[in-house]
DNA sequence: ATGAAAGCGCTAACAA
DNA sequence: TTGTTAGCGCTTTCAT
């Protein structure tokens, strides 16, 4: 095959040069060579300077392949996300490829869209290409058969954002119940007591849904739960929730209805940016104004929230923090340096001026 | 090494199963049991069923990283680019692996910060690992050296969303000339006179700069190119520019100087989504209102802009089919399909509710 | 301090 | 239709 078009060929081998060429350039042997190169064993200065030299002039590049075949290790792991193009998975997904890449760690990275099947897939491609580990963002909070592998097949996991139900394997997620929980007491504090939910998932089938579809990942039912929990026993009911697909134009119809229901909802927690965007939305064709007529408050803290006016308040999670811990923990336990469990980063609720205060409106 | 806490372990061999158990297991050779796996050459269909069986009775896996050392080739890919978090980045790298995987090719993906010494590194260690090509978006419109490459080692290399000059490689863009061009006429037709461009780069040292700094990427000269051009001859002068960073803040900044500085802008074009924000922001703070006191496009449809009041007009680029089109010309050239030379795909002006009409309040 | 050689798991050319 | 075997490029004992 002729050189790329256009990039220059200085070259003078067509194929690229191996330690067998450098040693023999350096009329050293090739464990000798590959003493010098790889730093290691006993090699005579004057020798080793030979062989650096050689190396350079053949424009010498270890073929890792070859190297990760003799040492059973890749240097290379996965992560399995839903969808990269996703503001959270890729800021995770950031941290990931960060941190792995400075313990010396390539990532691959793969999308499931949120599909069981998919995920089966990217999983078993991983483990053929030999990865030294996996992290993985679970589509399904029971499903786990795919991970369960035998002997060294079985290489380590993380899960990232979600628990699944069964599987003993270190997990790092936010306190998203405790995130909830937050973001409705500050609606109460404020006097809300119609408030509703918008609750992003992929399990929703299509439309809106009233009822909680099947196959919810932990995040939901946490923050679900959480919302719950600080409703509690306060003699005002439940929330109202809507469950859909995270779309705007799906969470605006979820919106709608909480907006046009009776009770009509005065406050809405949006579990993340396309749902609060649905929000914002919904109010415009309603002719609502937010932090007045409606209170919002969203998971997520995104470049926009803080700008628009009003400003929205946010239950922000630490997403760098969280692909950090992941890639740390994944990494300790490629090296089998312990094994970490659980890992819960707290969340933090950012007040800023999207939630009305009706105690002071009343009569 | 123990098998994952809580995982269960059924595994009798502790070793994966490798070609040559599984062929004894169907008492055939090697080469049979790679056919059968491979579905490759003549096998017998009795012969078949027994490896297929004996396979998935061991829970063979196959060692890819062993064929791709035999075959030459990892199917594999890497994408090198400034920052996978960022929302433009993280939605062609979407494209780019969606296009990949389903030509069977796996995705690393690396980041430089757009920093050329990081993007040197990327580069090194993707050949190194041998990966079968390489989708990189340059930090620089001038440096190649490190994309020059002896013999094989010069793997099939396509650049995205900049050019690089005296560098011959298939290169995937935006006709960003011509978006911005398209942005500058729609605040023409308005009326607009006074018009500033808040452009965004990583050459920007520190603060807001008046002057381009050195360095900048084609897509800013090209932007820049295409707004000069559209105010040419028409005796309202240059636009006023403002070189920073892509953050809020140093947008903020930037914005802050365009309005109000004398005369003041009445119309700005910001080249991405934090631009914008910024904007949005320096309005905020002065009180002024976007749609009426200042007008506003900027690039990349980002799903906050047709929710806010006023909804933002942009110029919205093809990310995904970007993506998508420079992952089709590495394979291509990966499988030596011939080589595309530019591909260069339209803008689009969607005009919404962002641009003032000063037309009509004069005198 | 250096060299010889085995072998990681797979594929394909060749032989039967 | 099936089997034999020679490597792919590297690391690493073991011997010198």
């Amino acid at each position: 095959m002729a050189s790329k078009a256009g990039r220059k060929d200085t070259s003078h081998s067509e194929r690229p040069a191996r330690l067998i060429d450098v040693a023999h350039r350096a009329e050293v042997s090739r464990a000798t060579a590959a003493r010098a190169l790889g730093g290691y064993g006993l090699v005579g200065d004057e020798t080793r300077e030979r062989v650096l030299t050689a190396a350079r002039e053949l424009n010498y590049s270890t073929n890792v392949v070859a190297r990760a075949m003799r040492a059973g290790k890749t240097q290379a792991i996965g992560v399995v996300v839903a969808d990269i193009s996703n503001s959270f998975f890729s800021h995770a997904t950031r941290a990931i490829i960060d941190t792995a890449a400075r313990a010396g760690y390539e990532t691959f990275v793969l999308n499931t869209d949120d599909d069981l099947a998919k995920e089966v897939d990217a999983v078993r491609i991983l483990i053929e290409k030999r990865v030294d580990g996996l992290i993985v963002v679970p589509s399904s909070p029971t499903q786990y058969d795919h991970f369960v592998l035998e002997g060294e097949l079985a290489k380590p996991l993380v899960l990232l954002d979600r628990r699944v139900e069964g599987l003993r394997v270190p997990t790092a997620c936010t306190d998203d119940r405790g995130g909830a929980k937050q973001a409705i007491e500050l609606f109460l504090e404020h006097g809300h007591v119609h408030i509703g939910l918008l609750v992003a998932t992929a399990a929703a089938r299509g439309g809106v849904e009233t009822r909680q579809p099947e196959g919810v990942v932990s995040t939901v039912t946490d923050r679900v739960a959480g919302a719950q929990e600080a409703m509690a026993g306060r003699g005002i009911g439940e929330p109202a929730i809507r469950y859909s697909r995270s779309s705007v134009e799906a969470a605006q119809a979820g919106a709608l209805e909480l907006l046009t229901q009776k009770p009509r909802a005065t406050a809405i927690l949006a579990t993340n940016e396309e749902m609060a965007l649905g929000v914002l939305a919904a109010c415009s064709e309603l002719g609502l104004t937010i932090g007045k007529d409606v209170s919002l408050v969203s998971f997520d803290d995104t470049p926009w929230s803080k700008v628009i006016a009003p400003s929205m308040s946010v239950v922000k999670r630490p997403v760098y923090e969280l692909g950090h811990a992941a890639a740390t923990a994944l990494i300790k336990a490629i090296r089998g340096e312990g094994r970490s469990r659980k890992i819960e980063l707290p969340t933090q609720l950012i007040d800023r001026r999207s939630v009305a205060n009706v105690l002071k409106r009343r009569r």
